[in-house]
RNA sequence: GGGCCUGUAGCUCAGUUGGUUAGAGCAGAGCGCUCAUAACGCUUUGGUCGCAGGUUCGAGUCCUGCCGGGCCUACCA
């Protein structure tokens, strides 16, 4: 029987283009969506997994004019910048877009088109505030002055951080720019286009219903939006910025909204769609090769689609996004799944990037290897609640785990092999009692393994692919090869084989986790990585004779006087 | 202010629809092994499950109140 094989497309939620991101950011979506992303293709799944920069909006064209460059080139080299720290992490994408994109451009003002004619576009005539020495609109958090609740002179225009009081930019007392200081700033009029997400109210509230799996931090979230107060509120999509996807009604102009450009955050998630159709242009695909992950109607009924992100994404993914598509009456893909995260904090307080507290991916990488960050994170990703970043945790956790457990079984065994018997794989004896029971014990913790990877229990999964490392030195201390070789030379060649039939499996097994290790592993072997359907025929895989080589050092064990070091380095000017 | 999440061993966390003596990893202690990155294995000490009530034959699990931590609250993205 031929079975269709099962078809997978995961986004990670898009990193803003501004500035190199932190850990948190990184186990927040992008890790977590790697490791899923790499399972699904481990055990067969035809998978389509995106990831872009999010690169419009005020921010980024502040950071711009910061850094002295036109927003454009600002934006092209920071892309390439975080594309090659992608990279460094090891992250599996199919595509790494860009939300600036000629696909993204057209596709976002092709739903705002069908949006328009479906009666879910709403022009809106408002006030906002308008700054003369930046020349430029202000969003109501650049806009700073005296709170008129407390006192506060650093309040922002749409909240008090001090005494938490919301705000209007036009409750400020002495209101000035944030961007440039200055205090000449209008009120002026300006029109602008809202979704009318509030007319699908309803058909969201019930399409979140069904939902009955996903986790409660994301359908929380998206119960609090539809019903809090007078309920889901419409949403402007336009803003009076120069660098962003101009407003257009399909092709066509939109009258009275020259010179306006589409909100990022209406076109951020339609770029996971614009991504895969870049996929397709960089890949020498048609449209049909890209068509076939997102619309229904050809071919994507049977794909399931995952999304990951952090919790503050969750309102966009849960609801303006999922209105944009039922809105367009176009068939779509909807989300199947969001697997949302919580936040992971750095030694007793947030990650700032202002603060230059906590590690940032660059820095990450400039210390240690990608898989040292990739299995500490993974072990602690913030799935139930917020977690915390200590250097004392990520010294403990990768040098118990990843050194001693993993890493050290690799090379003890390998050692004494080549010591004893050669760098091949050893004849002699036949599987017993001992070694069918491992095979029965690593059997049920794969099917426990997969089971969490199936579910996105990502943390419970590391505790699985833990547990099957150490079957590994329970083995080999229980057989004792170097003590039964003085008396019996083939009994010690059967475990010595069992032990290195190990060495392939957990590199398939650990692939998704830590890719370069279980490389190292694969290649030390000599074979390809594959997943096992089978534990027992797995661990038969190598025939006495293979040759293999002992692999240097897996992972070396960070120091106290280098975890102290860079506990000092990270801290933060205000520690 | 409102809403949501959370509080289980020194630390990080599991605890299924309420059901016997509450589990794991790390850290600590003891023993063993000596192939290995002073690595590994075995055994073991730690918990009135935030506090106070309530429902129940029975509560870590359900309800109420209180205390602590966190997040969100719609123009940062």
């Amino acid at each position: 029987m031929v079975r269709k094989m099962s078809r997978t497309l995961i986004t990670s939620a898009l990193p803003y283009i501004n500035g190199i991101k932190h850990l948190g950011n990184l186990v927040g979506s992008q890790l977590p969506s790697d490791v899923y992303a790499r399972y699904c293709r481990a055990i067969g799944h035809e998978v389509m997994y995106i990831c872009a920069t999010d690169e419009h909006g005020t921010p980024a064209e502040l950071a711009a004019t910061k850094a002295g460059k036109d927003v454009a080139d600002f934006c092209a080299e920071m892309h390439d910048v975080q594309a090659e720290l992608a990279r460094g992490f090891r992250l599996s994408f199919d595509h790494y877009g860009r939300s600036s994109s000629q696909r993204n451009h057209a596709l976002t003002q092709h739903f705002a088109g069908r949006l328009a004619d479906a009666g879910m576009i709403e022009e809106v005539s408002e006030k906002q505030v308008y700054s003369n020495a930046d020349g430029r609109y202000l969003p109501d958090r650049y806009i700073e002055g005296e709170c008129p609740n407390c006192g506060y002179d650093g309040a922002r225009g749409d909240q008090c951080e001090n005494c938490t009081k919301q705000l209007e930019p036009t409750d400020l007392i002495n209101p000035r720019s944030a961007i440039s200081g200055s205090t000449d700033l209008e009120v002026r009029e300006t029109k602008h286009l809202y979704l009318r997400q509030s007319k699908l109210r309803d058909k969201l509230d019930a399409w979140i219903d069904t939902k009955k799996d996903w986790p409660i931090l994301t359908t929380s979230i998206a119960k609090k939006w539809l019903h809090d107060g007078d309920g889901l509120q419409d949403r402007g999509i336009t803003r009076d910025l120069d660098w962003g996807v101009p407003v257009k009604r399909g092709d066509a102009e939109w009258g009275g909204m020259e010179g306006k450009v589409f909100y990022v955050w209406f076109d951020a998630p339609i770029e996971y769609i614009a991504a895969t159709a870049e996929w397709a242009d960089a890949n020498g695909k048609t449209d049909a090769d890209w068509e076939r992950w997102w619309r229904t109607d050809k071919g994507a009924d049977d794909v399931n689609y995952v999304q990951f992100m952090g919790k503050d994404n969750v309102p966009f993914h849960t609801l303006s996004f999922p209105a944009t598509i039922m809105g367009s009456g176009e068939p779509w893909k909807l989300v199947d799944y969001i697997k949302s995260f919580n936040y992971l904090n750095y030694d007793g307080g947030q990650f700032s990037t202002s603060k230059g507290r906590g590690v940032f991916m660059n820095e990450a990488l400039d210390i240690l290897p990608s898989d040292y960050w990739r299995w500490w994170l993974m072990t602690h990703v913030p799935e139930g609640s917020d977690s915390e970043f200590t250097w004392d945790s990520f010294q403990q956790g990768v040098n118990k785990d990843l050194a001693d457990v993993l890493g050290n079984f690799v090379s003890r065994i390998t050692k004494f092999c080549r010591a004893k018997f050669g760098e091949e794989v050893p004849a002699g004896g036949e599987y017993g009692a001992a070694e069918l029971d491992v095979i029965a014990t690593i059997t049920a913790r794969l099917k426990s393994y997969e089971t969490n990877m199936a579910a996105m229990e990502m943390r419970k999964a590391t505790g699985d692919l833990r547990a099957i490392w150490v079957a590994g030195n329970e083995y080999l201390q229980a057989a004792a090869p170097w003590t039964v070789f003085k008396e019996n030379p083939d009994a010690a060649a059967t475990s010595v084989r069992f032990a290195l039939n190990l060495i392939p499996l957990y590199a398939a097994l650990s692939e998704p986790f830590i890719p370069d290790a279980a490389k190292t592993m694969a290649d030390a072997m000599n074979v390809g990585i594959e997943w096992p359907k089978d534990v027992g025929a797995a661990l038969n895989a190598l025939p006495a004779g293979h040759a293999f080589s002992v692999p240097d050092v897996m992972f070396a064990k960070i120091s106290d006087d280098q975890r102290d070091e860079m506990q000092a380095r990270f801290a933060g000017q205000n520690a």
